[in-house]
DNA sequence: TAGATTGTTAATCGATTAACAATC
DNA sequence: TAGATTGTTAATCGATTAACAATC
């Protein structure tokens, strides 16, 4: 059946939870570094980040032994092993759809922070595309992006159009080949079984806020 | 049905996976009444949206009894009813904290499919003050929010400022005594106990994303 | 009434926490 | 060596799934 999920240390499966803290983890260590923070226990993570100590060495031992009995882990060594484990040792090409006030403002951030995704094409509707620039990538309009994937490879597309147009940008960039996408369109997207979806769900996340305000 | 009034059965703890599941099924049934659907059953729903029958039931009945035996449940009746329980009968309050691209695509969309929640205040840096203009809102500078939120009633706040500003943004808006803050600013923000912050992380949600594609 | 489907209890599964031997 | 802390197995807890009686 289907199994396109990664498998490490004898093909134990990584659950979802798991794979959900990973980028907690690294962004803690990251702060730990930037204080100069050398080496942490999994007591004083746990103590930080909330996590019980055992669950912080469980989810790390999913992927190896990193630490030391007796000393800890070495904050660095931990940092960019957790990278590793979520690719981020490699290079993306990423391609966006929709370049409104959404996708412009998600360009800027990915082009300050996230520099390992590199942004080669933006796709829009035709009388859009004069008035976008945005570094060196290519912008043409969206008929075009079968035949830029053709081209180039295309690792994910960023999809921030309208709701209205979210399906079918979607089936575009699945026919076009792209594995990954990264949906900002607040609409369940029915994709192929080869391709991995992450969802935001701004809207979602406002709903779960006003559950819990609405007794405030 | 026995129950059309949204009361949780004494006092029971919902949990958070359940709560993450809500908006999603307002969503579907959403789509379902756009659709012309007036009756669905939790078999139906289930091949939709990849949840176990049981586990639809199990998740709805933990808020009370929406279906009737036989027949299934009411589209628009259980939609209203989830949208209730999540709070969304209610008007909300909000202030926009940093209003650059980010802060104004979100308002954009706010404004467009979340008329619930109004927009009273927009604040940013002195400078940036003069260019901003969004309705009916109040905007001034980062000082004026204490005094603002003194003279209104504000629910939450959605903090889009850059992540050298978050932290403090975040204990400025605490001690204006805002009880629900949408932080969009990727850092992990220290909160007193009484608040409640729904964290949208887009570098978390952008890494997972890797972590699936790293292989293919 | 007969068929369908809920609401709910019971069983199972998986994730989290606890415990501790290994070892730096 | 003694103390600290990991890696890992075992126990517990909670969430999901299955089963079925209730009932529309």
């Amino acid at each position: 059946m289907k199994n396109n999920t990664v498998q490490y240390k004898n093909k134990k499966k990584i659950s979802e939870p798991v794979i959900r803290r990973l980028p907690r983890y690294r962004r803690y260590l990251g702060e730990l570094m930037k204080d100069g923070v050398e080496r942490i226990s999994s007591g004083k993570l746990s103590e930080m980040m909330g996590y019980t100590a055992s669950q912080i060495r469980q989810d790390l031992n999913n992927f190896g032994a990193f630490g030391q009995q007796g000393y800890g882990y070495k904050v660095d060594f931990l940092y960019e092993q957790i990278g590793k484990i979520m690719g981020l040792d490699k290079e993306y090409s990423m391609v966006i759809v929709g370049f409104g006030r959404l996708g412009q403002a998600i360009a800027g951030y990915i082009d300050q922070y996230e520099k390992q995704f590199r942004i080669t094409g933006i796709f829009d509707l035709p009388d859009k595309v004069e008035d976008i620039e945005f570094k060196d990538a290519y912008v043409a309009d969206m008929d075009s992006i079968k035949d830029f994937c053709s081209r180039h490879k295309v690792d994910m597309a960023l999809l921030t159009v309208p709701r209205s147009e979210a399906q079918h940008a979607c089936d575009t960039v699945c026919e076009a080949g792209i594995k990954g996408i990264w949906n900002f369109t607040s609409v369940d997207l029915k994709i192929p079984e080869d391709v991995h979806c992450e969802n935001v769900h701004m809207s979602d996340s406002l709903h779960e806020l006003s559950y819990h305000l609405k007794d405030k």
